[in-house]
DNA sequence: TCACCTGTAACTATAATGGTTACAAATAGG
DNA sequence: CCTATTTGTAACCATTATAGTTACAGGTGA
C-alpha cells in the first residue's frame, strides 16, 4: 500500500487552494485540519516546494500555490512525494541458472511498467481543481 | 510500494505453468529459483491455493495449476496475494470541524477508486499465458 | 518403516512510517 | 532593536510490515 503522505499532500494543497488568506495557513493550522504534528506538514510541504508546487519563506507564515489549481495534476503531486519509486517491488537475485529465474526480473519490469503507466495516466487526468470541485460538490 | 510477494507469486506460477513434471516442483526447488526460503514459497503458495489457482497435497511433492494459463489473469494473482487491500492509504481522523477535513476522506476514496480501477483493468488484460510467452520471447 | 513433503505457528532482524522534541535561522510587528 | 512567531531540518522513538528462519505436526508413497 502506498503510504498516506500522498493523501496528506493532497489535503495540504486543497487547503492552500481554497483559503484566500494565505498567512493563516501555518503548519500548525494545517496540522489541525489533517490531525497530525506540524512537523509532518512541514516535511511534506518541503517536498511540494522542491517540486515547485507551492511557495513559502522561513519566518513568514503560510504557504501559497505557484500555479493555478487547474494546472496541477495529481501525478505532479504523486511524483513530488514518491520521487521515481516503482509501484511494485521485485524480489532480488532470482536464480540465473533457472530459465525462469534468469528472465523473470526483466519480464516483470516490462509488465509492471504498463500497469504503472495506466495508473499514472489516471492521475494525470485529475487536477487539483477537479479535486477541489469534488470536495465541495457533495 | 507494493510488496514483492506479488512478484514471487507470479514467479511461482510461471514455474508451475512451464514445468511438465509437476512433482519436481517442491517448495525447495521453487525456493532455489526464486532465491529465498522454502517456507516463503509455501506461504505464498498457500494464498494461491486458497484463491483456487493451484493445487497441492500435504505429503505429496509439487504444485499444479487448476486452470489454463490463459484463464489466469494477473488480477486474480494480485487479489489472491493482496486480499481486498486499498492501493492508497488515507490519513485517519482529519478534523471534522474543517470544511476540507470534513470531506477529504470521501473525496480521496472516490478519486483513488478510479485510479485503482485503472490499474486493475491493466492487470485484468494480462494473463499468465501472456507472461510466460513474454518470458521466453526475449 | 522411513525419508520426504506440505502446511503452519512462532520468532527474529530489518526497514519504513509517522509522530515527537529540539533548535537554527528568518521575519514581522511593536 | 527586540521579541514572539514561523519555516526548515536534524535526530530520535514507537509501531508496524516484511521477509527470512527454525521447528514441528501430519500426510504420503516407496
Amino acid at each position: 500500500m502506498v503510504n498516506s503522505r500522498f493523501s496528506v499532500a493532497i489535503h495540504i494543497l486543497s487547503l492552500v487552494a481554497t483559503t484566500k488568506d494565505s498567512n493563516i495557513l501555518t503548519s500548525d493550522y494545517i496540522a489541525g485540519s489533517v490531525n497530525t504534528n506540524p512537523v509532518v506538514i512541514r516535511r511534506i510541504s518541503s517536498l511540494l516546494k522542491k517540486a515547485g508546487l507551492i511557495q513559502s519563506s522561513p519566518g513568514v507564515a503560510g504557504y501559497s500555490l505557484t500555479k493555478e489549481p487547474k494546472d496541477i495534476q495529481l501525478l505532479d503531486v504523486y511524483r513530488a512525494i514518491n520521487a521515481p519509486e516503482e509501484l511494485f517491488a521485485i524480489h532480488e537475485h532470482p536464480n540465473p541458472d533457472c530459465p525462469v529465474g534468469k528472465r523473470i526480473e526483466h519480464t516483470l519490469e516490462v509488465v509492471y511498467a504498463d500497469v504503472q503507466q495506466a495508473m499514472e495516466n489516471e492521475l494525470k487526468k485529475k487536477t487539483l481543481a477537479d479535486l477541489v470541485e469534488q470536495l465541495f460538490s457533495e
